[in-house]
RNA sequence: GGCCGGGUAGCUCAGUUGGUAGAGCAGCGGAUUGAAAAUCCGCGUGUCGUUGGUUCGAUUCCGACCCCGGCCA
């Protein structure tokens, strides 16, 4: 189908759609990205909750120097690893990258696997304040001293829709809820209910979802083993030695720094560490196909498949050509 | 070769005073609105090493055998 075919289907749109490529961990997006690059006036908008860490390089598989020079990438190390990103943060940047590059005449591509990030650019998110440290810290005490499901309580009589979908062991949840109705004394599920795209954009979205998992396995294992061989346990210890950095920041819980990094610490041995992290590799694989299943119009490739690049090139190629 | 431990879910192990068994991890399914590579929810039939015996009934008791540790020779 072709741009101006797309357009004709979808009225009011008057801008090329905008092309995603996602998927699971470990599937080789980026390989299909850059290959894609080579042919078509291509900048790479990266949909990582990892890269955007400064310092974690390796284990987030960041595309290194050299191919950042040969494609431009954008994205990619916003902040520092003691820092705290967000979806809501994204969906914001992502939107200013966007404009930029195609100002420039250029065009974007998403390419990466945090769907919730990809469904706050696409689907929107609603204007929620942004995390309050203070808050946090006073609910965590209330709920130490009456747990989790007392919190939970507590939700259902400020915001009784919210506290309807949160499990009342979800503690994460029910403090951002409490934590957004303590920041504006409303309930987080009314602001939420009012949420729009920041883009009102048409998005071509195609996966690289593997047939077979048990090869997307192996290729995982294999995958943070090159990850090892390349200095990933370095990278942590420079990171574990700078002082000011812990467990508890977003940066160091990421796959494979968090497991590594109870090691450094003294807490079990590399070899379990590693095994951790490559199970919570592939946890996280799961947990993104859960989220493939249920996006709707996304077109799936199987990366194994050696015809898919085709199939993910003709997908793409309405949000590639210029009418 | 002898003695002692042990062989139960993919892994580590618990348990059944005899009525065919359950935890953690892994795996699978789901949710997902500023931590999301996070957080949370749900899912447990497996020749209870093999084979004889006792018994209404054996994974459980007894015998033999096989395998894995340890000690002794």
């Amino acid at each position: 189908m072709s741009a101006r075919e797309l357009r004709d289907l979808v009225p009011g749109t008057t801008a090329r759609p905008i092309g995603v490529l996602t998927g699971p961990t470990g599937t080789g997006k980026s390989d299909f990205a850059l290959r894609l690059a080579r042919e078509f006036p291509i900048e790479i908008v990266s949909v990582d909750s990892a890269q955007v860490y400064r310092g974690l390089d390796i284990g987030s598989a960041k595309p290194d120097a050299a191919t950042r020079t040969a494609v431009r990438h954008h994205l990619l190390d916003l902040v520092d690893a003691n820092a705290v990103y967000s979806a809501g943060q994204f969906a914001r940047d992502a939107a200013h990258v966007i404009a930029d590059i195609e100002s420039r005449g250029r065009v974007p591509l998403l390419v990466g696997g945090t769907m919730l990030y990809l469904r706050a650019l696409i689907g929107g998110i609603a204007s929620l304040p942004k995390a309050s440290e203070p808050i946090r810290t006073q609910i965590d005490a209330d709920a130490k001293r009456l747990g989790w499901p007392a919190m939970h309580v507590r939700l259902m009589a400020v915001d009784a829709a919210a506290a309807a979908r949160i499990h009342p062991n979800d503690a994460q949840r029910i403090q951002r809820a409490l934590e957004v109705h303590a920041a504006t004394g409303e309930p987080i599920s009314r602001l939420q209910a009012a949420t729009r795209s920041p883009l009102a954009r048409e998005f071509l979205c195609t996966a690289l979802v593997p047939a077979d998992r048990t090869r997307l396995h192996a290729g995982l294992a294999q995958r943070f083993d090159s990850m090892m061989a390349d200095g990933l346990l370095d990278e942590v210890r420079t990171l574990y030695a700078r002082g000011d950095l812990t467990a508890d920041h977003p940066a160091i819980r990421a796959v494979g720094y968090r497991q590594l990094w109870s090691h450094v610490a003294g807490e079990c041995s590399l070899e379990l560490a590693v095994e951790r992290a490559v199970a919570a590799t592939r946890q996280l694989a799961k947990r993104q196909m859960t989220w493939l299943r249920s996006m709707p119009n996304i077109r799936s490739f199987d990366p194994y498949d050696a015809q898919s690049f085709v199939g993910v090139r003709e997908s793409l190629i309405a949000a590639f050509c210029l009418v």
